[in-house]
DNA sequence: GCCAACGTTGGC
DNA sequence: GCCAACGTTGGC
């Protein structure tokens, strides 16, 4: 299994929102960047992300689950971008802030630190177990 | 609200 | 195909 991270604005999509969808999930729409793009192709059935909200919160707030792999964006007519759904399946006990990944030299490498500006990453099995530990969350 | 970093666009 | 200009993101 893999493991990614997914970045939102949680004025635009919160992880109350994500909540709100249930089992059903919802699309992960409204990605224009190539590379995002191809990390959401890899992606396969159960595979786990954390819900990053960025912004004044930037905190890793929960756990979701890949609920449909890659397929178009309902939200375009543009054929080049793809989208995963994702379901909300657990919050984090105590949510995990930057601040925190950015002290932790465990995760110095993470791409959330590399490259703040990529909305779809991938986690490595290390930081997955780090950060879940940090946010006193266990991901069974 | 500012600005640095990054990605995309379009003229040549 | 290069690169300058521009727009967007997100931390501070």
């Amino acid at each position: 299994m893999a493991f990614w991270l997914f970045k939102s604005e949680p004025n635009t999509w919160g992880w109350d929102d994500q909540v709100a969808k249930g089992d059903a999930g919802e699309e992960w729409d409204g990605v224009r960047n190539y590379q995002a793009r191809n990390f959401m192709r890899e992606m396969q059935l159960g595979d786990r992300g954390f819900f990053y909200h960025s912004l004044k919160e930037k905190s890793v707030v929960g756990i979701v689950e890949i609920c449909a792999t890659a397929h178009p964006d309902s939200k375009t007519d543009d054929p080049r971008w793809e989208c995963v759904d994702i379901k909300a399946v657990r919050p984090f006990a105590k949510p995990v802030s930057l601040d925190e990944i950015k002290s932790n030299p465990a995760l110095s490498e993470m791409v959330l630190v590399r490259n703040s500006r990529l909305s779809v990453q991938p986690v490595s099995d290390a930081e997955w177990q780090e950060v879940c530990r940090m946010g006193q969350t266990k991901d069974d």
